[in-house]
DNA sequence: CGCATTTGACCGGCGC
DNA sequence: GCGCCGGTCAAATGCG
């Protein structure tokens, strides 16, 4: 784990925060992927539909960046990698969904709209930051709803199957 | 003994 | 200016 040197690095280098707007925007999305209902009775499956490309200033201050996307006027051109957020629905029992690497949980929070708390997971990886959350939809349990944030700067440490794969096009996806 | 998980509190931002 | 919401961290506990 890192030390803490201060919490303040930690906050705005890793992230800086969540827009609310976002959670509308998660919310919406997820009426989305309930609206798109199951066609076939796979056990799992993998949607993806977020913005890819999220023009999200990563300054050292966090500014709001729906006035500044919106307005288009942007002020720091530093070495922002974005932070590209990758949402997808997953069919499962468990909330736990083993990708091959090593997540520690780190909060839960319960989720106003929702009857069920939200988990955020962080990768173990040392100067890995890849952050991950699951929440289950309050509607239908077996609903498992996984956003990752950032991407694996080492290798899988175990393959559990061709779930695995797929994570990986998730990563290569974004990074582009 | 070490590590992962758990729970509560605190922080920061945004909205009203 | 105050309140609310979501997110993160930190310390303690439990389990392997």
């Amino acid at each position: 784990m890192e030390n803490h040197p201060a919490f303040s690095l930690a906050s705005s280098t890793t992230l800086g925060a969540a827009p609310s707007s976002n959670m509308a925007n998660s919310n919406a999305l997820n009426g989305v992927f309930y609206n798109s209902n199951v066609p076939h009775g796979f056990q799992r499956e993998i949607n993806f539909p977020l913005a890819p490309v999220k023009d999200r200033s990563l300054s050292k201050s966090v500014v709001p960046m729906e006035n500044e996307a919106k307005s288009g006027k942007e002020k720091c051109a530093e070495k922002k990698p974005r932070k590209p957020r990758i949402a997808f629905r997953t069919r499962s029992k468990v909330d736990i969904l083993d990708d091959g690497y090593r997540w520690r949980k780190y909060g839960q929070k319960a989720v106003k709209n929702q009857n069920f708390p939200r988990s955020y997971y962080r990768c173990t990886h040392e100067g890995c930051n890849v952050k991950k959350q699951v929440q289950r939809q309050s509607m239908d349990e077996g609903v498992v709803v996984t956003t990752y944030e950032g991407m694996h700067v080492h290798p899988v440490e175990k393959l559990s199957d061709n779930f695995e794969q797929i994570l990986n096009q998730m990563q290569i996806y974004p990074a582009f």
